[in-house]
DNA sequence: CCACTCAGAACAAACGATTGCGCACACGGA
DNA sequence: TCCGTGTGCGCAATCGTTTGTTCTGAGTGG
């Protein structure tokens, strides 16, 4: 098989790319002609012979428009830029594999830029220079950021807030409270009435959102919110199991089961209650929010909720490019329901008392 | 004042963006002056004054150059593609971590596009549409996928093979060779001689090396390789657990240690051990390639070999801008040695028999 | 037979930068 | 006084498109 693969060093390989005027003067047109034609656009005026020469002309060189020079004709780069927090996080890896999706299906790029850590307002601007290379900004971020959304509002730049709602911002979110009450649901109709809440990240949207549901799901139910069940465990196995911990030892009554505000984090506490002693579903079940691969490999597989994390990256994408396309900036915010509960072995009938 | 700046016809809330005119105008010098001192290259000649001058308008106008228009002067979009073939790998999401800071760090923006499967020909021309919007690009697919790799090279695009070597190519890759060692070390300093291998993707690059490693490394402890020892696992947990139990099923003799050439195949193993009630590390031991927090939210926790996904997709990136600005295409294979053994405690002593 | 209309296509001006070249002016030596 | 020489900057072309405007005939009604 030795035939095509040869890849010269020297004489400068980049074949020339066709430009426009190729077209036109392989066609004998002229470039405004060639472009009308290739661009599609309705309602104008060319003979349909001269179209097909054009045409034909185009697809013999191969010729593709060139994205910068159309860009800064237009103002346009038919590019989304994506800024999220980290990278390694599954639920942002989903969230940029949805935008991903919808930005190629809709004709559009996508950047993504990597906002390590909470970023004062003066790097916001930093990062503003890089977007007049995009049309448009899926925001990601934490927590705190309204300096972040403020600098981009004011730069006059589309962007919506993803992961989070950002007041007087177009959002796309989860749906936080109907996710906890689709576990705590879940936890009631197996008979469980004491409740624990292993909570996310204080101050974070989603941890308070969650701890939010926790509270009003159970009160949905007739049970009073007990706040000694709440522990706060962030979003690591590390911090799970701590809190686990911390919850054990704190409590009079052992609660019969927990909710986790994240899946590491219940895949920590379900070590911790290994190490106790605790048998999960026997003496305690265990249910968190969000979904994924690592609920099938802890032991036993978690029950989860299914939050669409993919979704969101995609409706998020879907409701820049409206705002771009569209012109008019929407400040509404999309909460996306959960997927529902995914039954696994965590979580089984309270025990009797 | 009133002459540069006005631009937008209607409200459109978009602030107008100072151009250099706009930064010219002020400073009362030509664009072309402004340019210079801007781009700030040596061996200028401008008197300081005038340059002070410059500098002081486009501080005060918050003037930054549009990328577009220089990307379509200079040919340049400095601007990185990286093109993977599933974003919720946690491999991958690292890579692309890496190039990202790579990218940030040396000014170039970088653009991910999803390519979904094994891609046609056809399609990797389709993709070469939006290649002229980037400078280079990082390859990071699977297999055989020669077509693209050539698409690429007859195109003149300068890229990078990522996770692989594509021979003929620049190649950023991980030492599976060396990685193997490092496990099969480990195992052997136990006292294990009965290794057995849950392997990778068959006809992968990396399952490939992997395999080899696994061979290479007994030989050179004087263990003759015992291909009955061989499972294919894939690189999911059901595929780790299957391989598991086939393996169980079929030798005659057990071995006491496996090596699984990804995490998530050890981890679906671990499930099977547990199933068959054999103790880890007691009866058997496992070892993975590659780590990750998953390693440490299985029960036991893993021992790994650390591989540097991170650091491939950075050196992908600095290999990628070097071609790009050196203007060299190098076809030189980079492995990357791994990040060394991380203990945990799946591994223990061979059995006594 | 003559203006008039309108289809079909060319002209030309942007978009915002970069960069080769040329034009002044000041200075120094003959 | 005059002619290099060289510094400091402006002129203008260009990158590849898009798009408003103008031009040219051919067809048409009066």
């Amino acid at each position: 098989m030795a035939p095509a693969a040869r890849r010269a060093a020297r004489p400068a390989p980049r074949a020339a790319v066709p430009t426009l005027s190729d077209v036109a003067a392989k066609a004998a047109v002229d470039v405004s002609t060639a472009s009308r034609v290739l661009r599609g656009e309705q309602g104008q005026r060319v003979r349909d012979e001269t179209r097909a020469r054009i045409l034909a002309a185009a697809d013999a060189l191969g010729y593709r428009a060139n994205p910068v020079a159309r860009a800064l004709r237009t103002a346009r780069t038919h590019t989304l830029g994506i800024a999220v927090p980290q990278l390694d996080n599954p639920v942002f890896a989903a969230a940029i594999a949805g935008a991903e999706r919808v930005a190629a299906a809709r004709g559009y790029a996508l950047l993504i830029s990597h906002l390590e850590d909470a970023l004062p307002a003066k790097d916001a601007y930093a990062r503003l220079a890089q977007l007049n290379r995009v049309d448009g900004l899926l925001a990601a971020t934490l927590e705190e950021d309204a300096p972040f959304a403020e600098a981009l509002a004011e730069a006059g730049v589309p962007f919506v807030a993803l992961n989070r709602v950002l007041p007087g911002a177009c959002s796309v979110a989860l749906d936080n409270l109907a996710a906890a009450r689709v576990a705590i649901d879940h936890l009631v109709s197996l008979g469980h009435r004491r409740i624990a809440h292993l909570a996310g990240r204080v101050g974070g949207w989603n941890g308070q959102g969650r701890l939010a549901g926790w509270r009003a799901a159970l009160k949905a139910h007739g049970i009073r919110h007990d706040p000694e069940l709440v522990e706060h465990a962030g979003y690591t196995a590390s911090g799970g199991a701590a809190a686990m911990a911390a919850l054990l030892a704190r409590v009079r009554t052992r609660p019969t089961a927990v909710l986790a505000a994240t899946l590491v984090s219940a895949a920590g506490a379900l070590r911790t209650l290994r190490q106790a002693g605790l048998a999960v579903p026997g003496d305690i079940s265990v249910v968190a929010l969000h979904d994924g691969p690592v609920a099938e490999l802890v032991e036993p597989q978690l029950t989860t909720v299914a939050l669409p994390a993919e979704a969101m990256g995609a409706a998020g994408a879907e409701a820049l490019i409206a705002m771009i396309e569209g012109g008019a900036t929407s400040a509404a915010a999309t909460l996306l329901p959960p997927g529902g509960l995914v039954r696994r072995a965590s979580t089984g009938p309270a025990p009797e008392r």
